[in-house]
DNA sequence: GATGATTTGTGCGTATGTATG
DNA sequence: GCATACATACGCACAAATCAT
């Protein structure tokens, strides 16, 4: 019997990723803005090496890219790519809805019902804009989720994180949140009624709203 | 002008990701098959740093797996595994057959048509098994190809590369070349009466069968 | 089993070459 | 042309796991 499992260490390249990958995510680092490996094993206090690997990771992520001189830089996508993703977004979790409301029990079902009620109450209070966003990232997390398919959640996670940086602009727009929950409310309609066709085409027109609204926010900013 | 080009020199981590990767498709290494960084370093007289690297980028792909214990295995897809990833494809390439319906031009219709045309010569005259699963992979390909979302071939050639070992696998059977060919047929037939509904439920079924296939043959092995 | 030898992965410091100003 | 900054790659040291005796 052992009472005590034995902590093993997690290797400095792996923390790396996660470290900075959240730098990017919570802004430290801004698409476009150039990583270099020597600052970060200086600010870490540690060598090179697995600074190295942890980009190699990212960068077979996506979320950072090296140039023609192997510098790397936090990767910046551009218009169309957020619209090549989003179709790849509309692909998969359209299909991942119609799975879920084939195999979804009504246990889960429910789970996603409490998850649309904290939405509705948050918002109702005037929450922060992250926990909004948090719950609305559980409604969609819980559709793949319950189709019991962990490379589909995978590549949709994947594909989330490279537009992860622009989600806050959403919520520049008060009214977003609102929207958002209501196309939520109706998605989750047609799951309960167990109507794959309208839910999964309630997903595509979904995403192709939030994608015509982030495309209509980055083109202001410029 | 410069004439000629200066060819910078590729890094040897980005040699070894395609060198490795080349020895998993063909074969060299076998799915759960271990890889020593530290042979891998003294093969190609090198140092390990770049070999960590590739491995990163292989890791990140799923092309090789890391245990807990720090050792790194060829992947080895599971059954459900297998499943998981024919059903991701068929969310992805039905909804790229729907937008090439769309989008292709008829040129690009053609250059389709040619592949199929040289995939069924291939057969009749009885090619290697390699020529004909280039050409289906040729035909395949078109179709994401079409959709000019770069993300969207990505995320399916990912995708494929994680069961390409057991490509050759369908081969085991002769009909099987025959067989494919012929659903392939039908998809184009879709396409070109610009029909996006039958297209992509082509396309589904097609993959469908193909998960059969491959399921049953794996089953046969053990 | 216990113990020493070997293999292997982790991480560091340094040298070298290349681009930048 | 020179100095700086940076990425690439190497060899070494250390630790953990594995194997042999």
């Amino acid at each position: 019997m052992k009472e005590f499992s034995i902590e093993k260490p997690i290797p400095y390249y792996e923390q790396f990723y996660h470290s900075i990958k959240k730098m990017i995510f919570d802004g430290t680092y801004k698409p476009g803005e150039r990583i270099v490996e020597t600052q970060l094993a200086k600010q870490f206090g540690v060598s090179k090496s697995p600074v190295r690997e942890a980009i190699r990771l990212l960068e077979k992520e996506g979320l950072v890219v090296v140039d023609d001189k192997s510098r790397v830089m936090v990767y910046e996508p551009t218009l169309k790519d957020v619209e090549d993703i989003y179709y790849c977004r509309m692909a998969l979790e359209s299909f991942a809805v119609s799975l879920t409301v084939a195999l979804a029990s009504d246990k889960e079902l429910n789970e996603i019902k409490t998850a649309l009620e904290e939405a509705e109450r948050a918002i109702q209070r005037g929450a922060e804009a992250s926990e909004i966003i948090a719950l609305n990232a559980k409604f969609h997390r819980f559709i793949v989720q319950f189709t019991k398919n962990k490379r589909l959640q995978k590549q949709v996670d994947d594909l989330k994180s490279l537009t992860q940086f622009y989600r806050i602009l959403h919520f520049q727009d008060q009214n977003r949140a609102s929207i958002i929950l209501r196309e939520h409310q109706q998605i989750f309609g047609h799951i309960r009624s167990r109507n794959k066709e309208k839910a999964s085409q309630e997903m595509i027109t979904h995403l192709e709203h939030d994608l015509a609204h982030i495309t209509q926010v980055l083109q202001q900013m410029t």
